[in-house]
DNA sequence: TTGATATTGACTAAACTGGTCAATGCTTGG
DNA sequence: CCAAGCATTGACCAGTTTAGTCAATATCAA
């Protein structure tokens, strides 16, 4: 089966190289760089990730070779792991929008406690300077023309909404609310330092914000 | 009357200087500066400001001495603008939540409109290093203690909604959503350059979502 | 022990930094 | 028209930061 993002071959020789390692030193690595991307590529310094990341300058260029590598590397990682958190583990034949809706953004949020800046550097991708990175992001970009809220969410049972309020709208209110948890937890998150994974209370919030959705959206 | 936010000695000055400049020009200056200490203020160049700016570096230095003095006077243009707006221009004896709301997001995204970045500017002072001038961040986010949004939300009439619902957390989620749409519309705006103040647009598009939000969440 | 591999961090040349200042342009009042 | 006083410029500077290197060291397998 074809996959859902291919990733270029300097990924993928990236990736062999990074394979024996410890698996927390990788995360650790990773997350680092996303967040220090987040900047944008040119403010972005590899003198900070390796600090952050608790390895030597030696260790990072022995992996990547480049910087623009190590940004291939991660936009390669964070489309992927996106893509294939939505497309394949999502249960896309599942017709109530809600529901649906639920266990995106729970995937999401699992994603953001492993990988905080995940979302902003995806963000940053799409509106920042690339810098010499530019075209191969355009590129990448550009094949998930998506409309990707639209393949998330197309074929949803929109009869089950109330019919005396605009169905389209109502699933944009829905999808602003969930992004503006998102957004406010993520920047919880880097304020005070918190890395856990609060599955339990994210899945509470979610699970809160839904049932008034449901309650007050639905018929 | 006591003004809602107290500007600092180094700001009075500079907005003397920046007095008998043309509007136009003062608003490119502060617009291109809150962008660029979006980054934080370390990685924030002052070639960058004047280049996106278009003025030369001597103005810069000659209107604001160093770059922190800069970046004080923008922390104070900021929270003034914001405080000012939201408590001097929004009516705090509206009891419908939904219309104070919607009188605040409206008067956010004006402001967004102008500097597109003031947003993003405010939420980095809080969640990121300050560099030099955090002791005075720190000073000045202080006295706005703040729960902002308890001062901004104080005194609503809650009863408005229907008993079915948790009241705080349906309130939290008009909030999530439109922080959402403010969010969506400053990203939108910095990926395609657009500097227009589309007052109808924000105007219609949250009148849209505050019907359904008062369809179905009100009694 | 030996040899192969993983990791380190001091080092470098080039680029970039905040800030300066002599030179230039612009306006205003005589 | 001039002259004086202002705003504005950008080449320039010394200090710092940058991506990337590489000889030396640590780690591990046989």
């Amino acid at each position: 089966m074809k996959p859902i993002y291919e990733k270029s071959a300097i990924t993928l020789e990236i990736e062999t190289k990074l394979l024996q390692l410890d698996g927390e030193k990788k995360q650790r690595i990773i997350s680092a760089a996303f967040d220090e991307f987040t900047k944008g590529y040119k403010n972005a310094t590899t003198d900070n990730i390796v600090k952050r990341a608790g390895i030597s300058k030696g260790s990072l260029f022995h992996y990547c070779k480049t910087k623009k590598n190590l940004f291939i590397y991660l936009v390669d990682t964070a489309m992927d792991m996106i893509l294939s958190e939505f497309f394949t583990k999502g249960d896309l034949k599942e017709s109530d929008a809600l529901k649906r809706i639920q266990e995106m953004i729970l995937t999401e949020m699992k994603l953001v406690s492993k990988f905080p800046s995940i979302i902003k550097f995806l963000t940053e991708l799409y509106i920042g300077d690339n810098g010499e990175a530019t075209e191969y992001v355009d590129e990448k970009m550009g094949l998930i023309t998506v409309d990707y809220m639209g393949m998330a969410l197309g074929g949803v049972d929109l009869s089950l909404f109330r019919d005396d309020i605009d169905h389209a709208e109502a699933l944009k209110v829905i999808m602003f609310a969930f992004r503006g948890y998102a957004e406010s937890e993520a920047d919880r998150m880097k304020a005070t330092g918190d890395k856990e994974l609060h599955y339990d209370k994210y899945n509470e919030e979610v699970s809160k914000m839904n049932e008034i959705f449901r309650r007050c959206f639905y018929k």
